[in-house]
Parts: C-alpha cells; sequence; structure tokens
DNA sequence: GGCCGTTTCAAACGGCCGTTTGACACGACG
DNA sequence: CGTCGTGTCAAACGGCCGTTTGAAACGGCC
C-alpha cells in the first residue's frame, strides 16, 4: 500500500502533478456538494463521482471525510482573507459599514464566491466539529469589525447594545443565504439574489443607520423619498460616491 | 397483518386509548429529534427509542419516516394557530409591531414552544419536500402581518423596500434561532436566549422604527438615550459621549 | 530493460439506515 | 369459548454509507 500522506502542505509530487491535480478537482467537487448539501448528506461517492476519481482517493488524499471537509474550509479561509476591504479609518464611518456589509453580502450571494460562504454559515445551523474554527476565523473577526464601526457611531452605546446592532446586521445578511430555498417561494427563484447585493447592502447599512438614530450618515441617498414629493423613477441615477 | 392507517384523522380506538398514546409518544420524541438534528439525520430508530417503542409503530402509524415528519409539522401549525396575539387596529402601530416581533421571538427561543419552530424554521435552510407548507402556512403570514404594519407606518415606501424591511426583522430574528450553536461560542451559552427574549423584541422594534426613520413610534423606552433631554435611570447612567 | 515509490482502481467490509415481515398479545363481540 | 380486528414486537431485508484492502498502472531513475 502507498504511503498515505492525509494531510495537505506536501509538494514535490515525483509523479508531475498528477496527485495535485486529482486533489484539487476533489476539493472543488466536495465544496460544491457541502454546499448544495451539508457535510452529512453529502456522500464520499457523490463527491468522487463528480471529481471522476475512486472513492479510495478521498481517504488517500485528506485521510478521511472530515478532512476532506477541513480542507475545504482551509481554503475557503485562505480565498476570503484578502477579500474584505481594508479599513480606512479616514472616511466616513457609514460609508464604512456601507462597504463592509456590502463585500460581506456579495461574499454569501456572489456566484464566483458563494460556494463557501454556504459551507461555512451552514456551520452556524448544522454544527461540526470544526464550528469552532469558522467562528473565530471568520464570524469573530468580521463581528468584531462591524461592532467597532457601531462603536464608532454611537459612542454612548452599552456594549450590549452595540452587540445586538452587530448581530441585527449580520443576521439580516446570513438570512438572505440561509433562506434562499424559503425566499424562492416567497418572492420568485430570482428575487433578492447576487443581482441585488447592491440594493440589499444599502438597505442593510442604511437600517442600521437608522436604528442608530444616524440617519444623517446614509452612505446614499435612499431609494424612496420619505418627505418630499416628487415620485421617484425606478431606476434613479444617483449612483453611489 | 392489522390494517394500515397512516394517515391521522382517525378515532374509536377500540384497545382503549393504548394506539393513540403510543402515537403521542412517538409525536413527541419525533418533535425533540427532528428539532435537534433535522429530518435526515434523526433516525426512526432513535425516535422510536426514545418513545420506548418498536421502530415498525412508524410505519404504522405515519406511514413511513415523512409522514411522522409531516405529522410534526402538522401539530406545530396546530398550537400556533393560536399563539400569535390578533392585531388590534386600534392602537399604535408601533406597539403592536413590537409585539408581533416579541410573540415571533418567544415562538422560537421560548423552552415551551422553540420545538416546532426549530423544526419550522429548519426547513428555511435544509428544506425538504414540506417547505412548500411551511412557507404558505406559516412564514407568508407571519411576513404579510409585519409587512402591512410596515407600510402603516410608512405608506409611502415602495412595495420592494417594504419586502426588505420586513425580512430585516424576520432575518434578525431566526437569526437567533438558527445560529444558536454559533452564538453560543461567539458570546457564552446562556446570552440572547429565551431569557432575553423581551430585550431583543425592545431592540428589534426599536431598530426597524428607527430604520423606518419613526423614532417617534418606540414601544417602550429605548435601554440608551441619544439625544434626549432626560438621563435614564435604567442601570448604568449612560454615558454621553 | 529492471526497479521503486507514488497514485489510482475495483471490490469488498462492517455498520447504520428506512422499511417490511410474520407472529403474538389483547380486548371486543358473537 | 372461538374469532376477529387492533396494536406491538423481534427479526430480517435491501440499500447506501465511510472506509479499507490488495493489486494494478504510472513515471522517474538506475
Amino acid at each position: 500500500m502507498g504511503g498515505r500522506r492525509g494531510d495537505q502542505g506536501d509538494q514535490a509530487a515525483p509523479g508531475g502533478g498528477r496527485a495535485a491535480a486529482t486533489r484539487a478537482r476533489l476539493l472543488a467537487a466536495a465544496t460544491r456538494a457541502f454546499a448544495a448539501r451539508g457535510f452529512a448528506r453529502a456522500s464520499v461517492r457523490e463527491v468522487c463521482g463528480a471529481a471522476g476519481c475512486n472513492v479510495a482517493a478521498v481517504s488517500y488524499h485528506f485521510g478521511d471525510k472530515a478532512g476532506l471537509y477541513r480542507a475545504v474550509l482551509l481554503a475557503g479561509f485562505e480565498r476570503d482573507a484578502a477579500l474584505p476591504p481594508p479599513d480606512d479609518p479616514s472616511r466616513p464611518a457609514g460609508e464604512r459599514l456601507h462597504d463592509l456589509v456590502a463585500a460581506f453580502l456579495g461574499r454569501l450571494l456572489a456566484p464566483e464566491r458563494h460556494l463557501h460562504a454556504r459551507v461555512m454559515t451552514r456551520e452556524l445551523v448544522e454544527p461540526t466539529p470544526a464550528l469552532r474554527e469558522v467562528v473565530e476565523v471568520a464570524f469573530r473577526p468580521l463581528h468584531g469589525r462591524i461592532r467597532a464601526l457601531v462603536r464608532e457611531l454611537r459612542p454612548d452605546l452599552r456594549p450590549a447594545d452595540a452587540d445586538l446592532h452587530t448581530l441585527g446586521v449580520i443576521g439580516q445578511c446570513v438570512f438572505y443565504r440561509h433562506a434562499r430555498p424559503a425566499l424562492d417561494l416567497l418572492h420568485g427563484p430570482d428575487a433578492l439574489g447576487a443581482a441585488d447585493v447592491p440594493r440589499l447592502a444599502r438597505h442593510v447599512a442604511a437600517q442600521v443607520l437608522g436604528g442608530l438614530g444616524r440617519h444623517d450618515l446614509l452612505p446614499l441617498p435612499p431609494p424612496q423619498g420619505h418627505s418630499d414629493d416628487h415620485p421617484r423613477p425606478r431606476r434613479a441615477a444617483a449612483r453611489r460616491r
């Protein structure tokens, strides 16, 4: 029997990258499967079928199914590490909050990025032993950034209330990912999807700023007039900045 | 072999309610199991073990596992039908919104009621063929009630924006149920649970009212003051900037 | 060529799953 | 008492699961 590796971090495959290619196909297929059906319900036969390799490849390259799952999560962490826009303290806090929400929502919904986000947010609902790492690496840092902006916008807030505002933002965003099957039934299959990320981000940001009593900092003119008289055309110009 | 019933709606058990008792135990154990682990991962052996009966009882009383699941959902619908407070149009819309949010959050988190809510909200994330019914019977009516209050509070809102405000409320509430495992890790196992329902409801209601630009309608005095004139004796004196 | 470590494969293993089977216990009723 | 319908049971069935096995294929190297 060949030497098992069972872990990542190796290189110099004498076989000319053939093994690395199998590994990559397996990782991609597993990402799709875990995103679509979760850890428990995605089967290694299904993953290997999609990757075009034998079931034994999972134990050979990743040790076992849980190792494959961990590798999928790790790849998601690495891919997302550079994603969120670096915070620029010189800009207005309201705009920075909006941009952070937009980046988070994009990660949750945009077609090229949503797979890893699905795997990670599924952990929140259906935890595996990897939940702790997801919380520490992905959830808590995001929570911290939003919370810092909330406190910057309203320094007088009690910590516990800043937490509630923060979780409100995260909860609204995650809902558009988690509840997708139900939203498809409620609003039609294409409503409130990736194409609506700018609109959703604008709304969530305006919502939390309003809840903080900082209507003055709406990063964008609200799409609806509140006390004015002229009805807005549907595609009003007023792009941001 | 005995005549299968496989459906509910029967009565007149000659065996003196013994069958009905088994049915009830099965239903209770299945509710716990489906709430805790979902349809796919809860096994009929586990359910029947907890109910103290044989595995064949599932197929005898409910046809199959999916029938048992449908019966659990149905019982939840019936139990919750009388739960939400009837809307009283003579009261201020802000208070009615707060009460509705409080009732919804209570259903999601309160110990005696959360099991059915878990089964139903899990459908949003991990749909089974019963999702359609959950959406039509539970999700859409709640959405309609919140949306009507939102439009009453801000009649000038475009319908699409009223939807976003509505989903923001639901998303925040559902998050406290869905993300519980992650919240346990983030804030400690007892934070933001059933005991905090009044505080959470107050926050969510104040948040959406603020987002609607109706700070004037906060249903309860907010735990922190932001632009007011009288300091609040609440807990610690509210720190002012 | 012969060799060897690496990688892939078909096949099988044990285990849990949902479901079915056929027998048995029990109260009702003629 | 004998029969019947009802409800429960232990046991088994076929199927999918994750994992392992042992051999075959591959590719660089002498």
